[in-house]
DNA sequence: CGGGTATATACGAAAGCAGATATATTAAGC
DNA sequence: GCTTAATATATCTGCTTTCGTATATACCCG
């Protein structure tokens, strides 16, 4: 799971990850549609490899990549508990819980006597 | 969602947010929890509140720490078309797959390298 | 106001990670 | 065997991130 987000927490390899959503790759044609160096391609792919992401075939000098689903399964798995929880909240207090820093709002209701 | 999976691939990260699914939590409660120094609890909050992950509100000194939902949709969003993909593939075998496009002459000389 | 508590921020050091260049591997075709 | 093609690995450099320690902020209570 860690090594699932790591993996795709990184944007060069979130990209690689959509393109093989599509159909398989080689390694050439990634490094062509993505404008980058081949050794770079090349490690990012290790690293999706790696985190069992992705697998590849050999094809003479060539190397296929394809996207292996397991590690989305267990995405989706992880995420199970969570869906509960906001299907739960999005009915209430939607547009309150919206602002990332909600502690002036909170203060108020906290203290319930407002001005300082 | 690159600053979503960025957050959440830090494994210290990925345990606040799964000690905050089963309810809020204090920073202190949090810090406690995982044993770990107060001001890299606070950092990692920092974080996860600017990555839309967490929200939190103020009870006098103490600041309490909950997960907002969005991100959690977006994630599931985003795997949305994958689901069609993984589903389609766990049914037939992954061997299947490779015979089934032999018209590469991939099978021939095909290793499959797979995660390590 | 002063002291204590809870949390946040600043800053320096160490570690991890992406990019670039150079080199190694493996297979193909002559 | 030699050359070329496709991909992988090694190494260095710079950047980002994390950990630790010290300090600042905000709040409560007497």
């Amino acid at each position: 799971m860690r090594s699932t987000l790591a993996a795709l927490a990184e944007p060069t390899r979130l990209q690689v990850v959509e393109l093989l959503r599509d159909r398989p790759h080689y390694v050439g044609e990634i490094e062509e549609a993505l404008r980058m160096g081949q050794p770079q391609v090349s490690k990012h792919l290790r690293v999706l490899r790696e985190a069992g992401i992705v697998s590849s075939t050999v094809d003479a000098q060539r190397r296929l990549y394809r996207l292996r689903p397991e590690p989305f399964r267990e995405l989706d798995d992880w995420l199970e508990p969570y869906r509960e929880f906001w299907s739960e909240r999005l009915d209430r207090l939607e547009a309150h819980l919206d602002s990332t820093e909600s502690d002036l709002r909170a203060r108020a209701s906290a203290v319930a006597e407002g001005p300082e």
